[in-house]
DNA sequence: TAGATTGTTAATCGATTAACAATC
DNA sequence: TAGATTGTTAATCGATTAACAATC
């Protein structure tokens, strides 16, 4: 697809951008000039335009960008068009939240298992889903051709979850485990690291309300 | 506290080394240098000394760092030395996983109430909490002097809930809905956009594979 | 004291913003 | 054609890294 290396810094703000423009849709707005976008979303129309053109040229000159037009792009972009199989490691609170959320399925997120490693919760049904004993984990990657786990199990066992999971050839890695992974380079792991989150919330109120504004 | 502003880079860098220092410290390991730390958290030994830096020189020289010590005050800075009295919004899988998670009531983290606006929830029980109606949101908000409301409701709502909020003299915003807050810039809004992130990791596979390598 | 490692300044790198020529 | 707005180059800004003097 794309070859020239994109920062982590575009790629991180195209799901805003994808989220905007399908709101614009929604609302039946056909077209959008950089300038547009920049006042409703905040930044910049030059960035607006850079981020854009890291993937080519999506707008008219003159005229602007037509919304349709981008959001599928930027979909196709980040790989929306596309049907993505998970397993869910962890069937505790987060991991049957997530499982239960039905909006990743709109987007093409398909949930086809979920383990735990506590017998009690083994055949217990969650959406269609029965939870599965962790040693069946392997195969059923492998069988079901799974792409991403998402890992919701506690930051002692997901070193070696991990480990194991990198033997079978998945893809990626959604990590909530308030650990740092160590796998192989080509498995991509993405970070929700919750209380890191909720830190930087405190941090930011604390700083605050010392000299009351920012 | 500090009044020169720190970049947000740097805060966003904070949990992770208290994470790691604590690891440390319970590990018994009492000094550290930015190199030894450089190579366990793979970042620049020169990066950790400018972040430390940031917020007054904790280290020695020819020694390093005292690991209890820089933990502490890492913990300090973060704003983990005192409690924070939160409220969850939204009754649902996310809402009653969030409340479920034990871990965050040990750093100080205490959640005093949940709210829905089914009645059907109305009175259950999650960990000595019973779900209340969002009529009484506002009120319990000011009398139990809450800092921080967790928003984890439909994005349809969000925006109506969150001027609410805005009202009540709350301080801070954990917002799980997928929308941008607009609110007084006197409260602070940290966003978990659980599906931008899935997203991202979608992008960074796919990225990936085109060329085998990165 | 000699060795080690910080704190801090200077250099580099990358990301954002501004400007404008190209062009619809 | 004239006006608008992109695509893209150049300028700026900020963050990261390197280097080294200060000092424990």
């Amino acid at each position: 697809m794309e070859n020239k290396e994109i920062s982590q810094a575009v790629i991180a703000r195209l799901p805003r951008y994808f989220r905007y423009l399908g709101e614009l849709k929604d609302e039946g707005i056909e077209r959008i000039s950089s300038q547009e976008l920049s006042d409703i979303m905040k930044v910049t129309a030059s960035q607006i335009r850079q981020d854009f053109n890291n993937f080519g040229g999506f707008g008219q000159q003159g005229y602007g960008y037509k919304v349709d037009f981008l959001y599928e792009e930027i979909g196709r972009i980040l790989g929306l068009d596309r049907t993505h199989k998970m397993i869910i490691i962890g069937a505790g609170n987060l991991g049957q939240a997530l499982a239960n959320y039905m909006n990743f399925e709109r987007r093409g997120f398909l949930f086809k298992g979920i383990f735990d490693n506590n017998p009690e919760l083994w055949g217990r049904k969650i959406r269609a889903m029965e939870v599965k004993p962790m040693e069946e984990m392997e195969e059923f990657v492998k069988e079901n051709e799974i792409d991403i786990a998402v890992l919701t199990i506690p930051k002692a066992s997901a070193a070696s979850v991990s480990e194991r999971l990198a033997r079978t050839g998945i893809r990626g890695i959604w990590n909530f485990a308030h650990v740092d992974l160590c796998v192989p380079e080509e498995i991509q792991v993405e970070n929700v690291h919750l209380s890191d989150s909720l830190m930087k919330l405190i941090y930011n109120i604390n700083s605050l309300d010392d000299d009351g504004r920012k």
